[in-house]
DNA sequence: CTGAAAGCGCTTACAG
DNA sequence: CTGAAAGCGCTTACAG
């Protein structure tokens, strides 16, 4: 930089003021500072910015990777929160740390990042009271149940569930199972979307006069097959089926035929929230509402970036995961009677 | 720091020294330290020290996220990369750039990482001619053709596929294809994972006697259904199917079903480098090898941070694959005859 | 074993 | 519109 000052005949100041647009440069004076900058291949030094600045234009995203699984989805968030940093002109490093706060605690000591982009959020999550107290800016992807003032953005829970039984019942299905998550493990543990989703599912399905029967699934294939076991045993009346999670849905599928029911002629599967390339795995092809994870990933990112930059704050956001139609759903079989009550 | 060594009556140099153990210092000396910092809560500030040591301890993964989707199996090598970054005090950002190196160029200007990891490496990779350039370190988890010198970790492809020719043929198969990448999509233009397996299935089926077919595919699951058409129709008398990509796999698997072929009893299906999570979802559940995602992860991180810190290099490491006996394998049928010559 | 001081390469009041 | 100078919080020769 002194280099590049020294070439255009201007102080160090100047060049900085030009990069940084933060005063005014005549024309002329730029003129020369971009030449010089071209001619000695100038780029200017981010440690060193961010010691000045006080900014660093990291941010981190934590990742509880003893807790979840790093699948699909949550590449998805993370390569979407990538993205969007990058074209901002931000670094995002993935911070995988517990779920308690202790280890980000220590990595906001640092000082290397400007702020935070929470991920697998709890409904009462200690690494917000760190991030609090630390002073740390931060958006979630997911949300508390207290969400005073918190960045967030997150899926539309209530507005995907609503469209999953609109679309299943429209097509005359009444006897419904939702199998949910397993929230007695103690690694999803106040698990926000298990939560919001079930809690979802009983009001709505009670609105359309629905039976309520929600059985809890482990995050797996295998966990799926178990539950179709239990569920053609416990639930024979059952003629559609929703899956949150996406590989117990591929399970619940593979589970159903390897008993010898077919899908969808016999139970109907319909998977809440999973990724086209999981989606095509399945055979049939799974009918499925597209988890909206490069959106959230990119609005994440972008809501943290907008208050590290004192912009408009980005409004809370609730996507909805959209419906896409496959082959795993279909009318209700007629051949067995409804259930006697 | 300044705090801390007024605190414990000693130069901030002395902080310095016992902070890096850079230079050796009195048992009371450091004591009085050590307590000035717990009562203070010290914690170093990391962008000054990197401004002054000329080392950020960040490095950076470059992930060709135009051309490649990151998968299940990029996530491993992500993730696997991040904790033994964390382990070591590093930290791990993703800059999803593309392989011409350009951006690459304009990101290692800034100065911001030590290293970098490279992935999905080409057998004449740009990206190196830059690293290169600005003189930046870096190791692969790949392989070029010219390896001189360059710190490397990769699959040992040589032996993967031996041990998956040899297990299809001690079973008593004959007439194998191999279903492999599709070099001629530009987006894998000298992709070395898909050259080297190719290769060397070539020498290895000749050196069991066994006829050589090789079928070039997709990375998704239609295309694996697409294929598996084909290979039914093409090549009738095969008994067993090697599959490169682990989606592709899959939808063999289930073209092969919906063609009203069984698995694994017309045809085996071994899928060459898979993750388990991916090997569950098929059904019947897929026989593979397991790709070394993890162990090569934190291979790549860890070769490069040695270098850094001029310890030993870690010898270039080929790992193989392992299998991992599930459904999608039997012995030949024996109701069909043999081709004629 | 410890300290005084220069310096890493920028940003940012402050002054003009 | 431009500049001189302090300072961001550390590390690291150099000296003792």
């Amino acid at each position: 930089m002194r280099d590049v000052a020294e070439r255009a005949g201007v102080s160090i100041a100047t060049v900085s003021f030009l990069l940084n647009d933060t005063k005014p440069v005549t024309a002329a004076t730029r003129a020369r500072i971009e030449q010089a900058m071209t001619e000695l291949g100038y780029r200017r030094n981010a440690v060193a910015r961010a010691l000045a600045s006080r900014r660093t234009h990291i941010i981190a995203m934590a990742y509880p990777a003893m807790e979840h699984r790093f699948g699909m989805s949550t590449a998805e968030f993370f390569t979407g929160a990538a993205e969007a940093a990058r074209k901002e002109a931000y670094h995002l490093v993935l911070w995988p740390v517990g779920n308690d706060g202790v280890e980000l605690r220590e990595l906001l000591g640092q000082g290397l990042v400007d702020g935070v982009v929470l991920m697998e959020v709890q409904l009462d999550d200690p690494r917000i009271d760190v991030l609090e107290q630390t002073g740390t800016p931060f958006a979630l992807i997911g949300r508390t149940t207290d969400l005073e003032g918190l960045s967030h953005v997150d899926i539309d829970f209530d507005t995907t569930v609503q469209e999953a039984v609109e679309y299943i019942h429209q097509l005359g299905h009444r006897e419904l199972v939702l199998v949910s998550g397993d929230l007695a493990d103690p690694r999803f543990d106040g698990y926000g979307p298990w939560v919001r989703t079930e809690n979802a599912y009983r009001r709505i399905a009670a609105e359309y006069g629905l039976r309520v029967v929600v059985m809890p699934c482990g995050d797996t294939t295998h966990a799926g097959r178990e539950v179709a076991e239990r569920l053609v045993a416990e639930h024979p009346e059952t003629t559609a089926i929703l899956v949150l999670n996406e590989y117990a849905a591929l399970g619940i599928v593979s589970g159903l035929r390897h008993l010898g029911h077919a899908v969808p002629e016999e139970f109907s599967v319909l998977a809440l929230l999973m990724v086209p390339e999981t989606a095509a795995l399945s055979d049939p092809e799974m009918t499925f509402l597209r988890t909206p994870g490069p959106e959230l990933g990119h609005l994440g990112a972008e809501a943290l970036i907008r208050r590290l930059e004192n912009a408009d704050p980005l409004p809370p956001q609730l996507i909805p995961a959209d419906l896409r139609p496959g082959a795993s759903v279909t009318t209700p079989r007629p051949n067995r009677k409804p259930r006697r009550t």
